[in-house]
DNA sequence: ACCTGAACACCGTTCAAGT
DNA sequence: ACCTGAACACCGTTCAAGT
């Protein structure tokens, strides 16, 4: 599938972005492009006009490069978003968890991913219309992974609450990003409740529904409610 | 394949759409397209092929029509996906909500959101990447907030109820449908779990982190714990 | 080893023109 | 009122060819 020869370098995942800029004044080279040059451009376009400004093209002229010099460095379109991810996964800060009691460690953890997910809005975006947000949380499920088994969590029942409290996460991180493009939305959900009259629903709750939630708060008391049913309440060690 | 006729306008919202069929034989029609054909032929696309293969072009051909036919009919793709998500919505059965106790009855009303989005995969793909799942789910949430005020919950706290619940179920969908089309996905968590080795975390845990979840089996006790957060155990009237 | 231009097979959308 | 072909401005990807 990934065809382009046998390219010495072209880590899978670049552990240390290299920065300086090795001179090659003299060789074969015209535009000293770099692995990491094109991942750093890609991530620019991301981050500047969300996923679908991240073209081969736009890409191309940005690094001032005709397009198939991307495909010899970086493979695919398909290509670059992975390494874009990885690249931003090693980004993300590792906040220490906070809390002394396991389900308040736990949800600390939680709210990494969801924090560290709304710094990013765009790239998480594109994670997850490329089906991989599990690479971009990787490290954050890891930390998250750890407070559980320190929680007293083992096998099955630690990757239970595990995938139970990433989903919900996962649930919150949807609704966040879709209201953070909205400009033309006029077909969410409290813009519809608003043409709705159903004689089983009381006027002042389809008024309440009128209205956009409270993420943020929201996102406290419900995944709180998750990590607390599956997470023991004794005090954790560490 | 019906061949209906006389569409005056091209009406933004076909609130009922006509099946009655006024006949115009001898104008100047030459395809007698009408706009439910369109819709009918762009669902059909997209539940064979996913949202991906509703194309233009492709459907034109698949109504033997040029393209542009199609856009004097139905207006351009965006307008076209929310008529098919439109036409869904009113697909979606509502079976009626099981269980005596509150709790159950929500929960009852929860798992239909659940189940007819499992039902219809692709077009609830199409939904979640057009940003318009509440427009496919709102009978769904209708019933569900009618259970919610049956429940003995108003106004904001109903609003809460909702939101939570309907969130968690979307992580939930998330998570499955993207495993639906996992022919590719050498990046789900449980594949990215296989390369871990962490010393806070035991080898058992890891090796269950390896393994994919019992999704329907985690929907079950993860709802239901959201569920049984927001809503009181008491008695519900019917 | 590195980089290019041209080309292929697609997209959505518009518009002058036909009947 | 309805339908068409041609054209525009995009895509991702491949490939023979240059240095």
């Amino acid at each position: 599938m990934l065809k382009h020869a046998d390219h010495p370098d072209h880590p899978d995942h670049p552990d240390h972005p290299d920065t300086n800029r090795p001179d090659n004044e003299g060789t074969g080279r015209r535009a000293g492009l770099d692995h990491a040059d094109i991942i750093e451009g890609a991530l620019a376009l991301v981050e500047a006009g969300g996923p679908a400004a991240l073209t081969m093209r736009k890409l191309a002229t940005e690094l001032g490069v005709s397009t198939t010099t991307i495909y010899w460095h970086a493979g695919g379109r398909d290509d670059i978003v992975t390494s874009v991810i990885k690249l931003m996964s090693q980004r993300l800060a590792h906040t220490p968890v906070d809390g002394t009691l396991a389900p308040d460690r736990v949800m600390s953890a939680a709210r990494h991913v969801w924090e560290s997910a709304l710094a990013h809005p765009e790239v998480t975006s594109l994670a997850h219309q490329h089906r991989s947000t599990s690479l971009l949380e990787l490290d954050l499920e890891i930390v998250l992974a750890r407070e559980l088994a320190a929680a007293g969590l083992g096998g099955e029942s630690a990757r239970n609450a595990l995938r139970a409290i990433l989903i919900s996460v996962g649930g919150f991180l949807v609704l966040a990003l879709r209201d953070e493009s909205a400009i033309n939305d006029e077909h969410t959900s409290h813009a519809l409740w608003a043409g709705v009259d159903d004689p089983g629903i009381d006027p002042s709750t389809i008024e309440s529904l009128t209205h956009p939630v409270d993420l943020h708060a929201l996102f406290e008391t419900t995944v709180r409610a998750v990590v607390d049913h599956y997470v023991p309440a004794q005090e954790s060690r560490s």
